[in-house]
DNA sequence: GCTTTATGATCTATATATAGACCATTATTC
DNA sequence: GAATAATGGTCTATATATAGATCATAAAGC
């Protein structure tokens, strides 16, 4: 018998990906497309598209933003133009960052 | 030979993904936290951890969020409070819109 | 009310993501 | 520069997500 992972997530995890499947579906109906219409833009299944939309957490994350980006959701409310931009900033930001954190083993120097 | 499904990805979809794989690792090295740490923080393997900061599509869409949740990268911009809220405003919107989209047969009436 | 179709749900086979171990490299601290 | 630890990459076995078919139900349009 192997053992069984059964992942846990956060209240806001959950939150959050029920969300985005709230927010899918609903531009989904407002563009008047049918589930399986959507499905064959994205590339993938009716049955997955539903999983997406009621907020299952084990989904391809590939997958849910593209549904998500063919109805118009915004991740990150932001536009493409700018998606660019955040993603230079986050790197320029990374790189002022140390390659790797390690960890003081020493713990003075703490009280005055 | 079974069929290869090679999914594709939008160009969107690909750098939101990326953006969301650099804020966490920019996130989990302004708090000090190795990939060690957080991965076992999470729940997931180191090596699952690395493929979500570099953006790795096939990632659990639930693994992802809640990673980003532990270094505090908020998705949405919204706070755990305010979420609650989008979730309800969302399931109304829902609830106003039809339960299935039916296509409309005729086409006319579209020019006067 | 009738017809049609979208949706929800279940099941199976297959493709594939993941955990975990391992090694090589790099970077940090001394 | 040496020692140590974090990171990046690869590999394998196993758990699992997905596609696709099927069926039942519900809802929209007539």
């Amino acid at each position: 018998m192997p053992k069984v992972t059964a992942r846990t997530y956060s209240r806001y995890s959950i939150e959050a990906i029920s969300l985005l499947g709230n927010l899918i579906r609903v531009a989904r109906k407002e563009r008047m497309m049918t589930a399986q219409e959507l499905a064959d833009r994205a590339g993938i299944s009716r049955g997955l598209l539903q999983r997406i939309e009621k907020g299952d957490p084990k989904c391809e994350l590939g997958a849910t933003f593209e549904v998500a980006t063919i109805v118009g959701v915004k991740l990150f409310d932001a536009e493409a133009t700018t998606l660019t931009k955040h993603i230079r900033q986050a790197e320029d930001k990374l790189a002022l960052l140390p390659k790797s954190v390690r960890k003081k083993v020493k713990v003075a120097d703490d009280d005055f």
